[in-house]
DNA sequence: CTAAACTCTATAGTCAACTGTAGAGTCAAG
DNA sequence: CTTGACTCTACAGTTGACTATAGAGTTTAG
């Protein structure tokens, strides 16, 4: 059964590099399907499954969550096409990205001003109480 | 003693907008400390603890952890000026945040790529095995 | 003085995406 | 046919920053 038709979890581990308890993580979230089991209860994957597991993680280094990637497959499992569902995810996605995008190169510049800041002025006034005038002088714009 | 010296850990809470049992949480981690316990046991926080609370939103508002600022707090109470400790942290920060806005980048161009493609090509072949041509022409190259 | 409001500790639960463990069954090579 | 590698389920643990609950003691306003 190794020989051809199926994959047992293990071989696909090794050929996907996913660890077999995520697979089984996967298979029990219903993320990813085995084709079948046997009667021994094994999970045995058809051989394109590692094909979907890189579904699974191009999906994530999108910035799917695991929920979203299962919403999207369980449309396809009930025979619709998920492209709307998934545009609607995706234009939320590349919303979110933009905003988080902005945000952290503000958090950046403001990092930069006060590093900038403290090299122009080490150690201000000996024993002040101030923890650090890196973080004490930070506004909360946010 | 709520009349001056001391904020009791609710006044603190309704002060800064922070939940009574965060503050708590706070103290057990040794983020915040009161400035002393009541006999009864009770958090008594100095009257600039709220710019303390600033100090840690802040702090984490720059992507400091708690456990980041504990550091730096706990270098402040053995007496040493923290300046190095905390230049080390934004430095390393400011290196993250540069990556992740790189990468957040990478993403959301990738993303947009995708919405064009499918936008001007929404149903390609009928039934294709594709759950969606979206995500299968997505190209792993992180 | 009493009742409401507040505080305490200790413990458990939440989220997401895993990882690790125990105990038992199964399969493949020699 | 045995031994080691593999698989199964079910459950506990991880991380970080909380939130929620129970049960008990304290304070304060009327």
């Amino acid at each position: 059964m190794s020989q051809v038709a199926y994959l047992k979890i293990g071989e696909l581990a090794k050929q996907t590099g996913i660890a077999v308890g995520t697979l089984r993580y996967y298979s029990d979230l219903g993320v990813l399907h085995p084709v079948q089991r046997g009667n021994n209860g094994y999970r045995y994957y058809s051989l394109d499954a590692s094909q979907q597991v890189e579904f699974i993680k191009k999906a994530q280094a999108l910035g799917f969550t695991l929920e979203e990637i299962k919403q999207i497959l369980d449309v396809r499992d009930r025979g619709e096409k998920p492209c709307n569902l998934v545009q609607n995810l995706l234009d939320k996605k590349i919303e979110q990205l933009e905003i988080q995008i902005k945000q952290t190169t503000l958090f950046k510049a403001e990092l930069e001003e006060y590093r900038t800041a403290w090299i122009n002025n080490p150690n201000p006034k000996s024993d002040s109480e101030e923890v650090c005038p890196l973080i004490s002088s930070v506004s909360l714009n946010s």
